[in-house]
DNA sequence: CTTGGGTCCTGTGCGC
DNA sequence: TGCGCACAGGACCCAA
């Protein structure tokens, strides 16, 4: 699910349940995800207060009064859904998504003072968590390497001109790139350059000048709507209760393969095509 | 140094 | 209905 709208989304969701309070209860139900689970992970979790839940790039940062700050990334599969005793907790809750994944992918669970229990569930086990010193953060491989927030004022045409300068793969790898710019993935990119006619398979070093002067209000506008939106859902079907993003129903080209151009009917179909490993899609006559 | 490919893991949807 | 294959929102790791 996760790219940086759905990361914001499910950080709004839990920032009512999980913000200044008390983590009752922790557990991981396995040894690992991706990596394996942080050492004493129940032990050092419990009793501690969630000061501050952040979102950077696709990482969620919980910041907690122990000191310690808790990484979490969702991978590709990775999802919270928070199970609520009453009416107000179950209110609480309306932004999170997909309820209802398999249980036996419930990993990591937090039970919260005021009643919340928040599950996090992942069946790929491509996500994970760390926990280090809020005052080491900077040390963090994960978070050290990133490039600019794309909806903070770092980002900009300059950035990315810079950013972009000699480099030799196609414009679809380089956002895709966190070290470039952090928090984009395979949807939003598809959607950024469609938006800005420029195509996946164009040289990165020939994006500098006019053509990031273009795509970078664009990056923005896709992940802010987005966010506005709720994020994207596919393939997880939940209670119609407003829960679940809605983007997808916005896609220019992302799983359009064959479908008419949303720009010009006219347009010859949405074509998809496999980028280091990986689908693209785009309209061959909006995009240069 | 950059770049591309393989890899981790389970689930789903499609064609036969 | 069953079976096998392709594919899935990420990103680390390593070879070239």
């Amino acid at each position: 699910m996760p790219e940086l709208p759905e990361v914001e989304t499910v950080r709004r969701g839990l920032a009512p349940v999980m913000e200044g309070r008390r983590i009752l209860g922790a557990r991981n139900n396995r040894p690992d995800l991706r990596f394996p689970f942080p050492e004493k992970f129940a032990e050092r979790l419990t009793g501690t207060v969630i000061d501050h839940l952040e979102r950077r790039a696709k990482y969620l940062l919980a910041h907690l009064s122990s000191g310690e700050t808790l990484l979490m990334h969702l991978g590709m599969s990775g999802r919270f859904t928070i199970e609520a005793p009453n009416e107000a907790a179950r209110d609480m809750a309306a932004f999170v998504y997909a309820p209802g994944g398999n249980p036996k992918h419930d990993h990591a669970v937090f039970d919260m003072e005021g009643g919340a229990r928040v599950i996090f569930n992942d069946p790929r086990r491509f996500g994970f968590m760390a926990l280090f010193a809020t005052n080491a953060m900077a040390d963090q491989s994960f978070l050290s390497g990133l490039g600019p927030e794309p909806l903070g004022n770092e980002f900009s045409p300059a950035h990315l001109d810079a950013a972009l300068a000699g480099k030799k793969s196609p414009i679809k790898m380089a956002l895709l790139d966190q070290r470039i710019v952090a928090g984009l993935g395979n949807i939003y990119v598809c959607e950024a350059l469609w938006r800005a006619g420029i195509s996946p398979r164009r040289m990165a070093s020939s994006i500098p000048g006019k053509r990031s002067a273009r795509l970078v209000p664009h990056i923005r506008d896709v992940l802010s709507e987005a966010i506005e939106a709720g994020g994207t859902t596919l393939r997880d079907f939940a209670a119609t209760d407003g829960a679940l993003g809605y983007f997808q129903h916005s896609f220019a080209v992302y799983g359009r393969e064959n479908e008419i151009c949303r720009a010009d009917a006219s347009h010859g179909p949405v074509q998809r095509i496999v980028q280091s490993g990986r689908s693209t899609f785009f309209c061959p006559s909006c995009q240069r």
